[in-house]
DNA sequence: GTATATGCAAAGAATTTGCACTATG
DNA sequence: CATAGTGCAAATTCTTTGCATATAC
């Protein structure tokens, strides 16, 4: 994960050309501890390569969550922040300054309310997935059989929010 | 939680003036289990009140959070989502529906992968606090001492995202 | 009556989209 | 050369703000 042609065979093992931005976009990521924003990595990437756009970095960031190389973190409620730190750990994010901190899962343990020195307030537990319904849903399609009209209008109103955006790679 | 009285009652605990407008954010956030966005809760309790503003709705949510009333959520990428229950819990969502629903967190023990016959595809922690730099430049104000100008300049740069919203009433 | 809250409309951010152009294999 | 990717600018969506008006106690 560090020369770059490690990093062009991993792009490639996901199905993507490695093109210098998607390089770059990588690189970015991984080179920060801090859990940057898109737009912190357009940024940072546009110092080497001045012409990218945002759209591209949107882009490729979602090609790297689909594919699991990277994790997309809700933690900031003012916008998504990336990982390129793909292994079991939690996140703490600090209330004054914003900062984004990686927090150890020692043992499965809930976390320590003083965790490496931080004065931790609230914990906040998220699941992704599938849910009952939508797996029966499936099942039934799969089967031939096909949800009734009435199911159907239930299942739309249940997803109030279109999930436009189911990437959560974890 | 159920009356008008009680809810008012509640309302004037926190220091907040009982507006009719208030009653319905409440109530509707009370009385839906699906956790909500602010502009669905718009949308139900203009029902009532075809001439409540999102300002007002927006306003209301920030309120009840800070006061911890209700809880603030992050597991849509899309759009912040409400919980009028504060007991302690996980939230699950469906990555094809969209439907965020409620996790009981029993004895403190990792989520179940087939939890309510939903698939858990990933888990995400997050914790919120004050970071242990925070809390040390807090001190240091306190004692009279000030940070010297390259930690406030860190100290900024550290806090990528201004955190304008430190909101997460839990 | 006075402090507090509401409503409106416009501003601000983050993210997405459509399409012509360009690089990659 | 054909496919896949990029860049631009405009569009969308969620959320916030400023200020005049209205409401609660």
């Amino acid at each position: 994960m560090t020369s770059r042609e490690e990093r062009s065979k991993k792009l490639r093992d996901i199905g993507l050309v490695p093109t210098i931005q998607r390089l770059a976009v990588l690189e970015a990521l991984e080179g920060s501890r801090d859990h940057p924003t898109a737009d912190e990595i357009h940024g940072t990437v546009r110092k080497q390569f001045p012409s990218i756009s945002r759209a591209t970095v949107y882009n490729t960031l979602d090609a790297l969550t689909r594919a699991g190389m990277i994790l997309r973190l809700t933690v900031d409620p003012a916008a998504v922040r990336y990982d390129a730190f793909v292994g079991p750990h939690a996140h703490f994010r600090c209330r004054v300054c914003g900062t984004v901190y990686d927090i150890d899962l020692r043992n499965g343990r809930p976390i320590d309310p003083e965790a490496d020195g931080h004065k931790v307030e609230s914990i906040r537990t998220y699941a992704f997935g599938v849910c009952a319904q939508c797996l029966k849903d499936e099942k039934n399609e799969a089967e031939g059989r096909h949800p009734t009209a009435t199911q159907r209008r239930a299942s739309r109103k249940r997803s109030s929010a279109n999930p436009k955006d189911p990437r959560h790679g974890g």
